[in-house]
RNA sequence: GGCCCCUUCGUCUAGCGGUCCAGGACGUCGCCCUCUCACGGCGAAAACACGGGUUCGAGUCCCGUAGGGGUCACCA
């Protein structure tokens, strides 16, 4: 444990690749680094690591810093941008070669081919073997590409205090001489990273178990340059129902599937991330203030956990619940199958307190507000079709008559007069509620009948009554 | 395959040697509420992978076995 590392205020950061969008495991770390800085009041940092030009794009990039925004993870200042720093990295290549803890290797991909096939014969790991790393400095340099390397101690072991995994040691004889610089002068992640967060003045390094191996090699750099080492601690990976890394098979992997896709609000994915491995006594439910408050890495589970939708969902649905009405109309409006007017978004809002008890995600209330915006004569699904049949075009006439001499249009005016009708017809209130849901709606589902009489107004409700009822005039 | 890590109800987890014949949540199944479907309320079934130790005592510590996962590039 470094004791100079442990007494610096917190700099924690997120260095995704933009080579896809933001992956819901990556959500995860973000969070995670964001939670720790801000419950240590400390700084999250963002670093794009795009060193790889060919397979970085900007439609990445935004679409990165967009789930972030949308989760609420913001970073402290600009968000750096690790090709720009090439230089720099090249710099600490030369500052290890001339401290003598790297190397120059003028092997050939055919003499690594090589050793790696002779590796494979003999059935032992392959681990690079270079005549270059301690040859004597006079020895004639060919005039040809090479790569810098770092030169690992062969002997002894290296041991990572981490936080979440705990006190993990590796045999320096596993861990071999990787390349530090390209033969093009580029440097390679495990150079990359280890400078920029030196040079970030990162405290903490928080990121998926995927990378446990590589840090190793990074403190080999760290040590070789004689840095503060930073303290690590690497999460467990998300995992799908089959136990599996988390990958496109799975279905939903991008955090932008969860919001346009299936109609997540940002506060229940991240809730559902913040539990998933983490877990504070019997608390579910957890208010970003509460997370701040409450967040360690002491309790970060060291076993991978399976990504579960219905949880998810059943989260999705509380906070659908708790968010404003104004809100819901403003993200399910875009949802709808045709435009609304503002006039119609306002009466969406209205309808909201009756919709959301009944939807897990955006799109259910989509579906339970269409019949709001449809006009007579309304199409009608198969079960409020059934709901049509026998008796029902009769006890609507009746409904009808009653509801249109209603002096006032209440929820309570109009339950008197359904349940009167339904009374004065000897039959239960469903035998003329469910007949009256269809017409209105169009459906055998819908929020409160007489919350839908009122929502859709005198004229309207007896105009669809109209259109499915017995015509007592012909 | 080498190395590293992991293993409590189907799933996410609480548990940091005795208060655990293991608690909560999702899901599942009942019941209640009820104009439908939800919401809400009540209740039920459901787990310490296995085998050895250590200890007066182990879900909690150690070792092994099995199973699972991660990683082994001039990608990040």
């Amino acid at each position: 444990m470094s004791a100079t590392t442990e007494s610096r205020p917190v700099v924690t950061r997120f260095a995704p690749s933009p080579t896809g969008f933001l992956h819901i495991g990556g959500a995860r770390t973000a969070l995670f680094n964001w939670l720790y800085a801000r419950h240590h009041g400390g700084k999250f940092l963002l670093r794009i690591e795009d060193t790889d030009q060919a397979r970085s794009t900007q439609a990445a990039i935004d679409a990165i810093l967009d789930g972030m925004k949308w989760l609420g993870l913001d970073w402290d200042g600009h968000e750096y941008y690790q090709s720009q720093f090439a230089a720099r990295h090249a710099e600490v290549a030369q500052e290890l070669l001339a401290r003598g803890q790297a190397y120059r290797c003028y092997m050939t991909q055919e003499e690594l081919a090589e050793q790696r096939a002779k590796a494979q014969a003999e059935r032992r790991p392959f681990k690079v073997n270079s005549v270059w790393r301690d040859c004597s400095p006079d020895r004639p340099t060919p005039d040809a590409p090479f790569v810098i390397r770092l030169k690992a101690p062969s002997e002894g072991e290296t041991v990572i205090e981490d936080r979440v995994q705990g006190r993990v040691t590796v045999q320096n004889s596993e861990i071999d001489d990787f390349i530090l610089l390209r033969s093009d002068g580029t440097p390679t992640y495990m150079l990359a990273v280890v400078v920029d967060d030196h040079d970030m003045g990162v405290t903490h390094v928080i990121r998926g178990d995927d990378h446990l191996n590589n840090a190793f090699r990074q403190l080999g750099i760290v040590k070789a340059m004689s840095w503060p080492e930073p303290i690590y601690a690497h999460v467990p990976l998300i995992h799908g129902q089959d136990g599996a890394k988390m990958s496109k098979r799975h279905g939903a992997t991008g955090v932008e599937n969860y919001r346009d896709e299936l109609g997540m609000l940002p506060e229940a994915l991240s809730n559902y991330l913040l539990r998933l491995g983490w877990g504070h006594g019997d608390e579910e439910i957890i208010s970003r203030e509460d997370a701040v408050k409450w967040f360690d890495l002491d309790h970060v589970g060291r076993s991978p956990s399976r990504f579960d939708l219905k949880k998810l969902e059943n989260l999705n649905g509380h906070y659908i619940r708790e968010a404003s009405n104004d809100r819901l109309a403003e993200l399910v409006a875009p949802r709808l199958d045709r435009e609304i007017t503002d006039e119609e978004r306002a009466l969406l809002a209205r309808a909201m307190d009756g919709l959301k008890p009944r939807a897990k995600n955006l799109d259910e209330i989509a579906e339970g507000a269409a019949f709001l915006f449809r006009a007579v004569p309304l199409d009608m699904d198969e079960r409020a079709a059934a709901l049509l049949e026998g008796q029902a075009p009769d006890l609507l006439a009746l409904v009808h008559a009653a509801l249109a001499a209603l002096p006032e249009w209440t929820a309570e005016a109009t339950e008197q007069a359904v349940r009167g009708v339904s009374e004065a017809a000897d039959v239960k209130l469903g035998q003329v509620a469910q007949p009256l849901r269809a017409a209105l709606t169009g459906r055998a589902t819908s929020p409160g009948i007489f919350d839908v009489l009122v929502l859709l107004g005198r004229e309207e409700s007896l105009a669809r009554l109209a259109d499915k009822m017995t015509n007592k005039e012909q």
